[in-house]
DNA sequence: ATTAGAAATTAACGCGCGAAAAGAAATTTC
DNA sequence: GAAATTTCTTTTCGCGCGTTAATTTCTAAT
């Protein structure tokens, strides 16, 4: 029993009774070397725990399998859950995902990028930031580093986009509302950062007037990533202003959803499906609390697994064929429609 | 305009008219070389924009400059909020925080200690998973690491604990409840992951005690993170079975609260301290959507910037001394009560 | 101007691994 | 069983930097 801690790959391979080279390889790809060879190591693994210098390791690779995943704001659930969604397929692909965040920050976004760009990872995965995003910078970085965009579309930036079907998503809920009710108001922040919340008002006007029924969007004023507090002062003036166009609302998206709730809770406004109700409010996201909100939220879900899932596996496509593509892809994804209580 | 892209260090030395090593203590520590020497690199770095190679650089130093953070769970905006602070602070002191989330997976908290041991950090800003956490891998793992614990307490492991004060969580609620109406029970989770809510149930039974009423300790089924979804179900449960001993509930934490006023928001049961009210709700940690819920929550606040500071501080403290400490300390910090309308 | 002390330079080594080339050994194929 | 193929070993080089020790240069004082 020679209790002989392992210090490097040299004498991990000479206890596995194998030459450094081939114990390399098997750490680059256990599938790589022969199925005997394979026992080798991992016996030696499991008897002497040794883990190779990740630093070393990556210093002369020129691919490293490390996977960089950018989101705007990680304290929002939304990109918390689809980070992790997405951070676990990778780990299921054999690579190092780290994850960040700029918190709503551009210069901290394009710190992020250059802090990633030094990581040289095999890809990136970027949720950029939107209008604030510093497009030039995300350029550059997209043509050093294999990058699939996912969630917000900077149109022609990174090899490809997979998020969601904005037009879809408006498209159900509007149809919904008006089957079976009035036709909706829509009801947004004025200076939206989020490119979808752009794609989604579009939505809102064309599906209106192929309804044949005259659009209302409410605009609300408010800057930042406080969305329930932007929706909950802003739906607290649109509500006492009262003379609405229509007793029907849909939110651009939940989190303005959570704070029209909030707000229509504390005036006394009942809002839902019930005959009781003035008000009936759908939005879009499938927010991690829309279940929760009173009531309960009709929602537009994305489809957060096929988003992860392509997202991921588009980034792999394009790692493999070393980065090069022939043309940028988008791909979206339908909404599903969720029916709660709220309408 | 020598268009030379800098490759190396050695490269960089000479543009900036200096030698490698002075360079490369710049990089170390900035503080370390003459003024007028910073000011050379400085230029030099405007016009080059060179940054070292994060891999070579770590390879062969004895302590990185990074810094980990781990949480239970990033999907849950308190989490995520504490981390996003930390992450902040870790930065202003100049080290390079990287996050990780076990997303309450015994498993990968021990594959994220195992992953960080070999990125030979600085330190480690560890909020464990508690209960489920497996003590003598985190044991290990901080004889090896310098290693500070956060909310989650494990007791004699690490060098030091900041956290909250649970009994002045509770304290103030339950006074704040029994001074203003009836005497609270206490609505929790059967078996809490979370080291806290024990200590919640025990200050609950502590302060009901001296203040000469009797306690009722509400014990909900479920397991996992899913702590609004089963706080709802325990609530519908609860709700419907009525003969309630009190009006007033106290919640071990403002997740579980959040499903509760879901569940009697369904059941048309009134919450708050209007009149028209039946039940009065408080609970813990002042969870950043408790002030959307319906009615907003009247919650016990963490102080979430002293708790992060204090963290940080402790941390770089250690790392400053070499890692050793005399004896463990524990850092708690009061709650403040924050009024609005469930109680 | 002299001089001690601080700061920068030179030179050299090593870290732990990736990578590549050439040859030996094992395995598969017919 | 020999040939063809795959897999492994040996050898060697280099990556980009940390680190150290011995000098040299600079700075700030006496």
């Amino acid at each position: 029993m020679t209790e002989h801690r392992i210090k490097n790959m040299e004498e991990f391979a000479a206890v596995s009774g194998l030459s450094r080279p081939t114990v390399s390889k098997y750490f680059n790809d256990p599938a790589s070397v022969r199925a005997s060879t394979r026992q080798k190591i991992e016996n030696a693994l499991e008897k002497f725990e040794y883990q190779p210098n990740i630093y070393a390791m990556n210093q002369n690779r020129k691919l490293t399998k490390n996977v960089g995943i950018v989101v705007p704001h990680l304290a929002d659930p939304f990109f918390a859950e689809i980070a992790r969604t997405i951070e676990a397929r990778c780990i299921e692909a054999g690579y190092r995902p780290t994850m960040f965040s700029s918190y709503g920050d551009p210069d901290q976004e394009t710190e992020i990028l250059n802090l990633l760009r030094s990581m040289k990872p095999a890809g990136v995965l970027l949720a950029p930031l939107g209008r604030l995003s510093d497009r030039s910078e995300i350029e550059k970085f997209c043509r050093d580093v294999p990058t699939v965009l996912f969630d917000s579309n900077l149109e022609g930036i990174g090899a490809a986009f997979v998020g969601s079907d904005n037009f879809s998503f408006v498209n159900q809920t509007v149809e919904y509302l008006t089957r079976t009710g009035e036709a909706p108001l829509f009801f947004e922040m004025k200076t939206p950062a989020n490119p979808n919340a752009n794609k989604r008002r579009q939505a809102y006007l064309d599906v209106m007037q192929r309804l044949g029924h005259e659009p209302h969007v409410v605009k609300i004023e408010g800057e930042g990533w406080a969305f329930e507090e932007i929706g909950k002062r802003g739906a607290m003036q649109f509500l006492t202003r009262g003379n609405w166009p229509t007793n029907a609302i849909l939110c651009s998206n939940d989190r303005l959803a959570i704070g029209f709730l909030a707000a229509a809770y504390e005036l006394g406004i009942r809002v839902g499906r019930t005959p009781d109700c003035v008000l009936r409010l759908a939005s879009n996201d499938d927010h991690p609390f829309s279940r929760f909100t009173c009531p309960s939220l009709t929602t537009a879900a994305h489809d957060y697994d096929s988003v992860s899932s392509a997202s991921v596996e588009k980034l792999l496509q394009l790692i493999e064929s070393g980065g090069k593509y022939s043309s940028r892809s988008e791909q979206l994804f339908e909404a599903r429609l969720v029916l709660r209580n709220s309408s």
